[in-house]
DNA sequence: TAGATTGTTAATCGATTAACAATC
DNA sequence: TAGATTGTTAATCGATTAACAATC
């Protein structure tokens, strides 16, 4: 398998512009789908064997690839590795991004030690939390160091994206500060809806919202019908009209 | 600020299901929004209080509430504890869902630990791993058990949700395994795209996907015109032509 | 009654999908 | 050339939004 080299296809020159927000979020999937299949030693790949990877249809798929460009050849299908690195650099992770953990507790800590971070694209360059008896602590290579060091970091380092992983409560002032500081995207972590100004990015990971999501479909499979899933064996709650939900109790 | 009550509204009788997906997703956003204000007193908001609590507009607000049924006040707005507990009730979250997590690493290790599991309404009954070496390891009020028990477990404590925090590698199995054993909704926190038979509801977090998202408009804001985010200071890496990116390099 | 706010309609926007002409 | 597969068009579907009649 040869490097793709720097060739670039017949008219590169499309809007470069205006990718559907839908699309965006399914690059990072076809990038995937393309390492695993670079691994696997597969040299190039038809619109079907790609959507399949990535768990898409074909059609999406190659609407998708066609706000990139046209990078594949009709009859043969597309050159694995140029389409990652096309894909790659359409995404930016060509580029290295620094990134700030706030918050260490056991997400933190959790993130702090993923390996790779993830796919190669980011840099931790640093872990923060204003807990004193965190400060100082070692976690991999790196120490977790004081909150307040946060301006002078994200100056030096030129980080633009913020992770926060604290609790609910500091998470504004946190992200306020963030911002202030320069960080212009910033994923949250922490279960409150972050208020940020126009031209700082602001994406959410919520494990309760998923776990809610998929609590409604459950419900729905059960049917009115059958019997509810609610635990039998206990059976000791006899709430019957306004069970406590959603956080602090009525 | 009284209960609820289990009096219900004029016409009760909603086609109670069908319920668009987008608006499924923000149920849970509204319902923490609820939480929020009744725990600071509030008895009644409109439609506008809520939807800034919620982070949406207030016409997307009140068009996703209809899908449930009347429950507001023309010309008062909607009675913060009735709501509440209408959306947890059309959520699924008014009953205790049983859950597994399989792979105790560092993030099943967070999740574990998460206080409350977030909302109320779910219930981790086992945490799994397939490593005889973290078998029988304490982890607040729970030990850790062999992944081999997942099918007695699940039988016994009617499992229907199970979260996946293992490496890539062994995801499609554990899933596969988790689907035979009876489970019906999976969130997936390992970076593949798992398949599973019809019936069975799947969600995915991705940190890297996340990440990845931001990047891209990150790199637009930087605009190609301004200087790019390249760390500059180190500087070392001589690539000039196609950089490893998405795994291991070509 | 006058003011406020819901619930719903209709218009708009964006995303998905199937089909196929272009072309390797 | 014949077969395969892309890139794109057009139809369809679903989600968002603004506006306002209904009504408390």
């Amino acid at each position: 398998m040869t490097r793709a080299s720097s060739r670039r296809p017949g008219p590169p020159t499309r809007t470069e512009r205006g990718i559907p927000e839908a699309t965006v979020a399914r690059l990072p999937v076809y990038l995937r789908a393309l390492t695993a299949l670079s691994d696997s030693g597969i040299a190039t790949a038809s619109s079907e064997d790609l959507a399949t990877a990535a768990g898409v249809n074909s059609a999406k798929l190659r609407k998708d690839l066609s706000y990139l460009g046209s990078y594949g050849t009709r009859g043969v299908g597309y050159d694995v590795e140029y389409l990652r690195y096309q894909i790659a650099r359409e995404i930016g992770v060509t580029q290295d991004w620094a990134v700030v953990i706030v918050g260490i507790g056991n997400l933190g800590h959790a993130l702090a030690n993923y390996s790779g971070f993830g796919t190669r694209g980011f840099r931790i360059v640093a872990l923060l939390d204003a807990d004193p008896k965190l400060v100082g602590e070692r976690i991999g290579d790196m120490e977790v160091r004081d909150f307040a060091e946060l301006e002078d970091i994200v100056e030096r380092d030129r980080v633009s994206i913020g992770v926060i992983t604290t609790p609910a409560g500091p998470a504004q002032e946190v992200c306020d500060r963030l911002v202030a500081a320069g960080v212009t995207s910033i994923l949250n972590f922490a279960p409150v809806v972050l208020s940020v100004p126009d031209g700082v990015d602001i994406r959410k990971v919520d494990l309760s919202i998923e776990l809610q999501i998929l609590a409604y479909h459950e419900q729905r499979k059960s049917g009115e019908a059958a019997l509810p899933q609610v635990p039998e064996l206990p059976a000791m709650n006899g709430l019957t009209d306004l069970p406590s939900v959603g956080g602090v109790g009525a």
